[in-house]
DNA sequence: ATATTATATGCGTATATGTGCATATACAAT
DNA sequence: ATTGTATATGCACATATACGCATATAATAT
């Protein structure tokens, strides 16, 4: 049970909604979710590793980066046969929101590049 | 997309869900909520309320009682189908759990009686 | 009208959560 | 070894959440 909240706990935030949203998409490393969602760094890294925890998205390393992607096989776990329906909430709220479209089309034009590169609005996207 | 976060805050909170485990056998009141779980009356009131507000149960007056049920018509409707994807994750979540048994156990002997008339037990019940 | 009763709610408090800033960590390249 | 770079994390702070206590509200009975 314990599992169960922690998993919606991790769902019932915007930010970590967007993340999902373009993570059914392809897999992202930090950076790209900075760039298609115009958060900072922070705030890219934890909510992710709060997913991750969750046990939504399995993690890898690749050089210096940090991949992200929904984890199909944890999902696909018979013991936790609640996460296949969770994800399936998740695709159909999002159904149509402008936001989540707004960030997929970002998501096009992400790249694993630098974030210290990236324009400065990213560095403080607090809107509710 | 806040309608969704709104359901799945509602979802992320132990006793929440095991309201929603005893509704799914059968609606209840306030009081016959306060005896399944062993919890305070304000306790009960204010989370059978959280619930209903996330759209996921219903509310009727009858006399003094207050009847709460899982709003199957609200869950049902095309435009909330995220709704039915979540009580599905949350049925299969409690399969199995002890608590969610108890709970259950001690809801058939539930009945409409005086919260005033109910062991001192249930006025403090913080188990974490 | 008054009293009784099931539920709701204002208030205070303790704890949890989300964020940015600054810095640490881990891996890579030279 | 030193430097550079993507990500993670300690800390402080603001806001949200869950709860009990006391009391208010609404429906009922006398």
């Amino acid at each position: 049970m314990q599992d169960f909240i922690k998993a919606t706990a991790a769902l019932s935030d915007i930010t970590r909604l967007r993340m999902l949203n373009i993570l059914l998409i392809r897999e992202c490393c930090v950076c790209e979710v900075m760039q298609a969602l115009e958060i900072s760094q922070t705030r890219a890294s934890r909510n992710l590793s709060i997913l991750y925890d969750a046990g939504l998205l399995s993690q890898r390393k690749e050089g210096l980066w940090t991949v992200y992607s929904i984890d199909r096989k944890g999902i696909g776990r018979r013991d936790k046969k609640y996460l296949d329906y969770i994800i399936k909430a998740v695709s159909s709220a999002l159904e149509n929101n402008k936001t989540a479209e707004a960030d997929i089309a970002r998501l096009e034009m992400s790249k694993r590049v630098s974030p210290r590169l990236l324009p400065a609005r990213f560095l403080n996207t607090s809107e509710k």
